[in-house]
DNA sequence: TTGTAGGCGTTATCAG
DNA sequence: CTGATAACGCCTACAA
């Protein structure tokens, strides 16, 4: 493998010219800046960039956690942030924590010791010891789907408590009064608990007691969604309608609903939340709260690449709109 | 930011010494280890991944290169090579092509002078030169979702041909005689020309002459598979099946079909390819190829390791098993 | 078991 | 506009 060294060699010039020719051919006269491609032409000459990040200690890389590319959610602002980082000629390093604290702790570790210039982070511990050790040492980046509203983090995300009231109000005002929710764990996604703060309030300001027995926390899985409808449907005072934290468990609820031989949206109002593509293809098409998940990843590289150039400015919180998109999976309570 | 040097002057030891208690532990005597261990707590310090790639020439890294990270079945496989990657502390840096060639390439370059060790392709062009230039350079990389069957290039695949046969043979053993097919455009995919090569040859075995005003030529996504299934249906001589080359233009067609006023499968059956997560939680469910994408995802990591371990190593083609997947989109043609 | 010292490929600072 | 040369942070013989 040849180096700038070797091309330079042959040209007859040195290295510091052949850099120029690679990094600002304009302060290189013409017939040198032939030479030296030439030579490197040659010579095969392959350019080394981690050499470069060695010495002006940038990568151009930057790194993105979520907790799983096989959400399509995240699939979608992955990409958000990918094409933006592409525009950039900044190049992305993937990494899935699956909800687990420890691997999130690993994954920020590594992608530091590769001297990753940012990071983009879907936390699963808004308030964990990582997050923090992350300002204090300075190191740029922007949190995504986050639901922080001030503070010295960057952060780019919704209003979760409100897009759970609103999902439950579509509900209520449908005439539900027994409306059950099927929520990814609290304990590994605070934007399902805040969802779930909504739909509580919701309900309160509805006059509707709240049922604890209503409420299913599960993993953010299919078959969480069809697991969990079933046991909620098993209940003596079975709910007339639910509301599932994302579309995915929505998706669950809806084969394991009606593997109960239920019939949609009839015995069952579903809605749920992201808006992922295929809840618009879907018999019935899925009620669901729209998230901008592309503009979201967009911003958020957005973002970040302006905290990376000037390490001084100030973290932005930004919260995009959401908004209640109605299909066919809802539909007015049956009166008895 | 302090390095190894700082922490060898504060520990009263060479740099060396502390090289050593990062990478081999074991070869250095408790007190000292403890001694040095201390000091890098007081330091701070952080270990650059980066400088030390530079000097092993290992960046620990490899690249992965799919068309659309959109596609649940390149996150799933996605997810297999990174599962993968991550039991072995490699990172795995992504880029999606789009399906465009130049965009390829783009990104074999970039990657390479980031010093991938090396590289998981889907290749949209399985014979275009940068391929070629990667092996003649002896760059370490393996195709995913592959059709090649012998050669210098190591790949994981499944058989498209056999599968587009399968699927198309099983609309034919329903008895339907007019079988359409939607199929990703064959110019960014050899994947679905082989897949509809299989789709003729059993045309042709079953008696059945070939119709090319039956062919849909469309990018890959919803949308395109419900725009095609359209104009299928607008038809003179409309089909009364569909073969989709992958199961998102399936679930579109579905819905294009439906909004024609057909019934499904009833007025029309529709097979997919690749068995998504979300094909059997939709209704009616959809009748697809399986193909096991997080093990080729996984399997094509396993190879690219080994041929990084050992660079001698011949390259092996792997091709996986796929299987239909009968469920409800598809049913016997009606008598007439 | 530990230390010394050279080198990895590129950039950046100064001179010229 | 071009050249010499000193970093950058770490690893690795080789020596002690």
């Amino acid at each position: 493998m040849s180096t700038i060294l070797d091309v330079a060699k042959l040209a007859g010039v040195s290295t510091a010219t052949v850099s120029r020719v690679i990094n600002s051919p304009d302060a290189v006269r013409e017939p040198t800046r032939k030479k030296v491609r030439r030579a490197m032409e040659v010579c095969n000459y392959k350019y080394n960039a981690l050499a470069r990040g060695f010495v002006t200690k940038q990568s151009n890389t930057i790194g993105l956690i979520i907790p799983n590319i096989n959400n399509p959610v995240f699939a979608e602002s992955t990409q958000g942030v990918q094409d933006h980082a592409d525009r950039n000629k900044v190049q992305v390093i993937l990494g899935n924590t699956y909800y687990q604290y420890d691997q999130e702790e690993n994954l920020i570790r590594t992608l530091r010791e590769k001297q990753v210039d940012g990071l983009i982070i879907t936390t699963t511990n808004p308030k964990g010891d990582v997050l923090k050790s992350l300002v204090e040492e300075k190191v740029p980046f922007v949190l995504l789907y986050s639901t922080i509203k001030k503070g010295p983090i960057s952060a780019v995300g919704i209003d979760n408590y409100q897009g759970g009231y609103r999902a439950t109000e579509h509900l209520v005002q449908l005439g539900h009064r027994r409306v059950g929710m099927v929520a990814g764990k609290f304990s590994i996604s605070d934007r399902s608990l805040h969802r779930w703060h909504g739909y509580r309030q919701c309900l309160k300001n509805y006059g509707i007691a709240y049922d604890n027995s209503l409420l299913f926390q599960t993993d953010y899985s299919l078959t969480g969604g069809s697991v969990s409808v079933k046991k909620m449907l098993a209940l003596k005072k079975s709910p007339t309608a639910v509301f599932c934290s994302n579309d995915y468990l929505a998706l669950g609820a809806m084969k394991g609903a009606r593997e109960c031989g239920l019939s949609l949206p009839e015995d069952l109002s579903i809605v749920g939340f992201d808006d992922i593509q295929i809840s618009s293809y879907v018999i019935p098409g899925l009620t669901t709260i729209h998230q901008p998940a592309y503009e979201m990843g967009q911003l958020g590289a957005k973002l970040l690449f302006r905290l990376m150039e000037e390490k001084q400015s100030k973290p932005v919180q930004v919260m995009l709109e959401s908004s209640l998109v109605i299909r066919e999976s809802t539909q007015k309570a049956a009166t008895l």
